[in-house]
DNA sequence: ATTCTATATTAGAATTATTCTAAGATAGAG
DNA sequence: CTCTATCTTAGAATAATTCTAATATAGAAT
């Protein structure tokens, strides 16, 4: 079940989703979806993709995550003001969040339950339920 | 169980909470400390201020919500990025988040329950768990 | 293949929320 | 009343993100 082929992978991903296969899709398509889950800042991504030779810029990064967002490819989460996160991890799932180091880190699904959700106000859905484990050092 | 004398009461939680009692901080405390709960943010509580004649900067708005937040009189609220939200109900509680209106509003601590919390990496605790249900208007 | 047009990319400016700086004001201890 | 640590503030600075409007490209149609 290793990533074959990721080009072809990055191509159908983006055609399925209904978003033009350009340069610059493809390129940050094959960083973001390399077959582990990732929790990536824009300026980091676009990082990458300079360091990779890739020309691209930090607004099409932008663009790209949003739009990949809209069509469920990643996830935003948010857990500090002026922070947003992109997660290629779009399953159900949790987060703990050092905010010493900034890291983000998976909490599984079946390591977290809610119990008895709440009804949402007449007229709303609840759209996501994001679960934020703040971390701090643990100093005696 | 009525706010009487508000005055002496902030004079009061200042002095308690080991901050000086200046003209800016007993304002700002009235503001918020009238015994509703509120969730305001820094632009909003400063207009407030100046709506009601009191002269304070931005600057001490903020300076002033952190202190509050750091002696525990207020708790932070992190839901979209780029906005913070200062909460005056420190109970145990969760918020649903309308992402068109902009609003909080509080899930009291019973009506949403999480089971199996799952242990902080090692050497870390767990500060603070937050709870955000995203809310989007029902359109069929 | 060439043309055409909707869509995408981009540099750079703009925006927004927040923090910083450093100079002046004030609380309150002595 | 003095003195000094603490506080306030205007304005500049920062950081993340979005916007603008000019250029480039994908891919459908010829
Ligand atoms: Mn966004
Ligand atoms: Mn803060
Ligand atoms: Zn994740
Ligand atoms: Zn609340």
């Amino acid at each position: 079940m290793a990533a074959t082929r990721p080009y072809a992978n990055a191509y159908d991903l983006l055609r399925e989703s209904g978003l033009r296969p350009t340069r610059q899709r493809l390129a940050l398509a094959k960083l973001l979806f390399d077959g582990t889950d990732r929790h990536v800042r824009a300026e980091q991504l676009h990082g990458e993709a300079l360091a990779d030779g890739i020309r691209v810029s930090l607004a099409t990064v932008y663009n790209t995550l949003h739009q990949f967002t809209e069509v469920g490819l990643l996830r935003e989460v948010i857990v500090e003001s002026g922070r947003a996160y992109f997660d290629t991890n779009i399953s159900d799932h949790h987060h703990f969040f050092c905010e010493n180091s900034g890291e983000l880190r998976d909490i599984p699904a079946d390591q977290l339950a809610i119990a008895r959700l709440p009804d949402p106000p007449a007229g709303k859905t609840v759209k996501r339920v994001d679960v934020i484990l703040h971390l701090a050092d643990l100093e005696d």
